[in-house]
RNA sequence: GGGCCGUUAGCUCAACUGGUAGAGCAACUGACUCUUAAUCAGUAGGUUUGGGGUUCGAGCCCCCGACGGCCCA
């Protein structure tokens, strides 16, 4: 490959120019590159293979006493994060994957050669070394450096050590240095891979089979909501990002499958904000000859044991209060939801007029036209949702916003369908799908009148669909959960952004 | 989409009523063989988010834009 180089570019120089304030502090590492690279010590190297983590070290070593001397050789790399040259001894923090390590490095041990190495030593490079565990004055398990390397010379300097990087922009924007400077992130890292591998084993345990759909898409479906259109050069068509993989997962319930499930990401053309992120992980499981009471109790089961297996407890603190996540949960339906919660009387929230007249005294935005369930979801929405802390599953939502739940037997304004929230936002939406394809096609029909009307979120009529339907698809249930939304409960985050790796930006000044 | 707030050295922050832009850490030079925000002495580092305006004079006041945060829809 390149060899180690300490030239910088014509085109590197030039940028550097640039950012004046930048090239100061990088040359000054450039120039410790150049300087290396004459003694013959390569800046970029390869070929050190650690031997111990820095958390294994202090497992490992954990009894070593002050008056202990180890002959035991330890071979650890990772990232200088604190560094501290006191003439002819020096010690330094290193931070690998597992955790942070203290080096000592005395030059009568290292060798007065080796010990100048040090001068090229900066805050933020990355180092091999070899030596043994001892334990310092103080206590502190530490390795005694008999040989050292420059595995990678940092021409960045770290943010400051007492303040890290606090800039949320810069954070998202350079989530590296995030990542390197701020342990948090790394555990929301880890949580969240947990969250997702407890959720798969979950599921297939239980016999369900990982599947992938498409996730571009001709017609989009599955959802409520705006999708992102690209296009296809050599079709010479749009195409849509998914906003659900719903309907594809019912086709393969028609195909003979009966317990699936897919987490992937979903795409929805919507603004940006603490809790909406343009992509976002979203897991949908599909099983046959089930309803969603059934449901109910396995998303009950599934968030409590994965809380369980990642927080050790099911009492969680969210934004400062507490949320009890033992099993069973609430369950009430939308109608005394809205009856508890949004100040109606049994005779309001059945009478379409007085919906309207307490919609509009909100200040919702609501037209003259809308249907009760309309009415019901736009109240709901406004006033009720924030106030459902404990996990609580709001069910029979109106036939009008489910165009693809089965209708209630009792009640046919209704669906069975239901919603689980926790501390005010919705975690999960779920329902007993239709199977009927004649209710179907009509549900479809009403959504393209809405869609003519305007509503750009309205579904699209999906006739590879209707004709799967038309083969027969099993009597079932499906749910939808938020990934993100999991993860922000169970790690204490108050924005989707603290979840995600790179969450959306706007291109910075100067980007492209 | 609307309102409010913010953007000053690589990072974290100061700068009174409009009057020469500062500090700590990081960097550089030197001292220092058990430190852990190491310490001590010295040096250097700025298009104050971009553009325009008012003014003898703008980081600060006014207008427009960029990006971000919070709240609202």
């Amino acid at each position: 490959m390149t060899k180690p180089s300490p030239k910088i570019s014509k085109n590197s120089r030039e940028r550097q120019a640039e950012e004046p304030q930048v090239s100061q502090l990088i040359q000054a590492r450039v120039k410790k590159l150049r300087d290396l690279a004459e003694a013959g010590i390569p800046g970029f190297a390869t070929g050190f293979k650690p031997d111990v983590s820095a958390q294994a070290f202090a497992q490992k070593f954990a009894m070593i006493t002050e008056s202990d001397v180890s002959d035991a050789m330890v071979r650890m790399a990772g990232r200088i994060i604190a560094l501290r040259i006191m003439g002819k001894a020096t010690f330094l923090r290193l931070r690998d994957a597992s955790g942070d390590v203290q080096a000592y490095l005395a030059r009568d041990t290292l060798g007065a050669d080796d010990y100048k190495l040090l001068k090229q030593l900066d805050i933020g490079d990355i180092i091999g070394l070899s030596g043994v565990p001892f334990r310092t004055h103080t206590g502190e398990l530490s390795v005694n450096v008999k040989d050292l390397k420059i595995l990678t010379k940092a021409l960045r300097p770290l943010p400051e050590k007492w303040h890290g990087l606090t800039d949320v922009e810069t954070r998202y924007r350079q989530r590296y240095v995030d990542l390197i400077v701020n342990p948090k992130v790394r555990e929301i890292v880890r949580s969240r891979t947990r969250i997702i591998t407890e959720i798969r084993n979950f599921l297939t345990d239980q016999g369900f089979l990982e599947v992938e759909t498409p996730m571009m898409q001709s017609i989009p479906g599955g959802a409520t909501a705006k999708p992102f259109v690209t296009y296809h050069h050599s079709l010479d068509r749009n195409l849509y990002l998914r906003i659900a993989p719903e309907l594809y997962l019912k086709r393969l319930l028609v195909g003979g499958f009966d317990k699936i499930f897919e987490i992937n990401r979903n795409f929805r053309n919507e603004g940006i904000s603490t809790q909406h992120n343009p992509e976002f992980t979203m897991l949908e499981f599909y099983q046959a000859y089930a309803t969603y009471s059934d449901l109910m109790a396995m998303i009950e089961q599934m968030v409590s044991k994965v809380a369980l297996e990642v927080l050790g407890t099911l009492k969680v603190t969210y934004d400062g209060q507490e949320v009890n996540l033992t099993p069973p949960w609430d369950r009430m339906t939308v109608r005394e939801a809205l009856l508890r919660y949004a100040d109606l009387t049994e005779d309001e929230v059945d009478d379409r007029n007085s919906l309207f007249i307490k919609a509009v005294e909100m200040g919702l935005q609501v037209d003259k036209d809308d249907p009760r369930g309309k009415l019901w979801m736009a109240i709901f929405d406004e006033v009720v949702e924030n106030k459902l802390w404990g996990p609580v599953f709001v069910c029979n939502y109106p036939v009008e916003v489910s165009p693809l739940a089965r209708r209630n037997e009792d009640d046919p304004t209704v669906t069975d369908r239901f919603e689980l929230y926790i501390c005010g936002r919705e975690i999960a939406n779920a329902f007993t799908e239709l199977t009927d394809p004649l209710d179907q096609r009509s549900r479809f029909e009403e959504q393209v009148l809405a869609r003519a009307a305007g509503d750009e979120e309205a579904h699209f009529l999906d006739e590879d669909f209707l004709r799967a339907l038309e083969f027969g698809m099993p009597p079932a249930a499906g749910a939808g959960v938020g990934i993100d939304r999991v993860v922000m409960l169970l790690t204490d985050s108050r924005s989707i952004r603290e979840v995600i790796l790179f969450p959306h930006m706007r291109p910075e000044k100067g980007g492209q």
